[in-house]
DNA sequence: GACGTAGGTCCTATGGAGGCC
DNA sequence: TGGCCTCCATAGGACCTACGT
């Protein structure tokens, strides 16, 4: 009895009454009115007792366990997943949620074996997350769980948070092409006629049509763009270092991502060319890195935490809306586009203070 | 009945037997032999409606939830807290259990509210994890609940995992010195006559410790130490900067982190000196922005992903070994030091492929 | 108006009932 | 009469709630 955990019958018995007076009391049911005297002693004998309920038995009996699940491909290996978890954490928190973490990783039954240790422990619902946006496959055996797709499409299910792409990318473009750097223009990361593959997500997709976009909004046209996968600091490096052997000589670099800047950067120093100076450099995510580098890098940021926090949003309305939720990619504008003196820097970009 | 989810009733109705007997079979109890017909029908049945037992019952009545909590200040922010949940992840499935995520970052009252969320939901274990190993206190209304240190030490809780910073230092000065790098050493990041303060964790300590144990028993001297907190790369490049304005060039240098590293190679380079050739640098974590430098970065890698496997494994242990677990630390040797011929390389350090 | 009884959530654990040789 | 095998009824575990007094 009054052996492990204070349960509701203890505080029933100190305040003498039933436990159905504990429960209407302590859930604060409005309808049925106990006396208030009643309801003072149970309040009372619950502090004393420092009584918690249990939640287990409380989800057995109502069927919601306030737990969410968070299936991912890679749980926390770079920045972006990183953020979307923590996002979702906290978002979670403030609705009295907790959130179950499953990584699926290690292999094709891995997906399975999440979505089943989640459902058996009967998960409000399940954020399927991925680090490279595909059209992911849900098991069927989600059953009646719902389930939203974060930063991934899928077409078992309707509803997908993902970051605005499009708006994005315009939005980075417009800003180097604003600031005057509208001759020599190359492109790192991918052509525009590379045949389509594993890497054309949908995501990347967008990230080039909003570049294109905003480039022949200004009558733009790139002397050279490098296809290079996977977008890593070495293919960056190489991407550069090849173009300059070749004799071309960007005065501004679009990088389809910041590694790719990361490496463009070396390659760029190496021949004695200055980022930020003799070169405006772009570049997507705000990795951790971009602002390690000198001059930091003015990039379009992915909106992991805002993203995360959203699909838990969406998976607790219950009118959850279906179809894509876009999330705004906010500018850092740093050093390495050199702007005309009318255009401020919004973004001081100290470089953060998590140190160990 | 046969609405949601299958129950175990449902089968027991349709193999024709109690539901204890489905209990039994399904649970592979073996005292108490049913015959193998009946077993037979219970796990064809079960198969047939696709049973999947209801796990939050199945906790309400053994107490167990197979379930453990990940406590931590900072859940994904650096590559340490994030190798500490990845091993921790992995483990835990290995084992059958699922991992509750909870985040302290957001102030003093945190760590009580989740530690409530998590003993609520009657977590079988607690892991508290911090990025900065101080003497962490742990709330009493843990109550009965084991609690496993990770990467951290508390006054509450023998138990503990940490990283072997002593023999990992020893190691990496070994390394440097050994390929003959014993003149014009710095050390950056901490001096040795500081006083004590919110920075000398028991983990710097070590580290320290076993730098100038590997020093000491080598017969060297270093020329300069630079205290500087945080170790940022900011902070890096100035005292390097500092140092070579000051007339003091190192010819080998320690510093007490990767991204005091970082910051090292930018100020040597300005300098024109070549990290690799005309320096030898060490450092300590092996951060992501390890192999990002040119040349690599050698350091010696706090093991996260093991330490966190091995806080699991511990808290699922009945025989919780109190005491400090000590985990390897292995080295990367890379290109950031100069070697003899017969020092070999043995990790070629590729960089990592997810790219995204 | 103020409160309790009883039945439901699903699974496990225990003691003991029935059948057969 | 006993012993053995096969199986089940029942009583929790802690909570919620429709209905009844």
């Amino acid at each position: 009895m009054a052996h492990g955990r204070v349960t509701m019958a203890d505080v029933a018995k100190l305040a003498e009454v039933s436990t159905t007076a504990v429960s209407l009391v302590l859930n604060n049911r409005q309808g049925t009115r106990l006396s208030e005297d009643a309801a003072a002693r149970v309040r009372a004998a619950a502090e004393q007792l420092g009584y918690r309920p249990n939640l287990t038995a409380r989800t057995l009996s109502t069927q919601k366990s306030h737990v969410l699940g968070f299936i991912s491909d890679q749980v926390t290996t770079d920045r972006l997943a990183s953020g979307l978890i923590r996002g979702a954490l906290q978002e979670a928190k403030r609705h009295g949620h907790v959130l179950f973490i499953a990584e699926t990783e290690s292999g094709p039954g891995a997906v399975d074996e999440a979505v089943d240790a989640l459902t058996d422990r009967q998960v409000d619902g399940i954020i399927y997350a991925a680090t490279r946006p595909h059209n992911l496959p849900v098991p069927a055996r989600v059953g009646a769980t719902p389930v939203v797709m974060l930063n991934a499409v899928s077409d078992d299910v309707p509803t997908a948070v993902l970051p605005d792409e499009s708006e994005g990318a315009r939005s980075i473009v417009d800003l180097l092409l604003n600031a005057g750097h509208t001759e020599n223009v190359v492109i790192i990361g991918r052509s525009l006629d590379q045949p389509a593959d594993e890497w054309l997500t949908v995501t990347v997709q967008r990230r080039l049509d909003g570049i294109w976009s905003a480039l022949d909004s200004h009558g733009v046209h790139p002397i050279a763009q490098v296809p290079c996968e996977p977008w890593s600091v070495r293919n960056g490096y190489q991407a550069v270092h090849d173009l300059l052997r070749a004799g071309i000589v960007p005065k501004a670099l679009i990088c389809l991502n910041d590694r790719l800047a990361f490496g463009a950067y070396r390659a760029l120093q190496e021949a004695h060319l200055r980022p930020g100076r003799d070169i405006a450099i772009v570049s997507f995510d705000d990795d951790e890195i971009a602002v390690y580098l000198d001059p930091m890098l003015t990039t379009v940021a992915a909106p992991s935490e805002e993203m995360g926090a959203l699909a838990v949003r969406l998976l607790l309305d219950d009118s959850r809306l279906p179809g894509e939720h876009l999330v705004h990619m906010p500018l850092r504008v740093r050093g390495s586009v050199p702007l005309p003196r009318d255009i401020e820097i919004e973004d001081p970009a100290v470089e953060p203070n998590w140190t160990r």
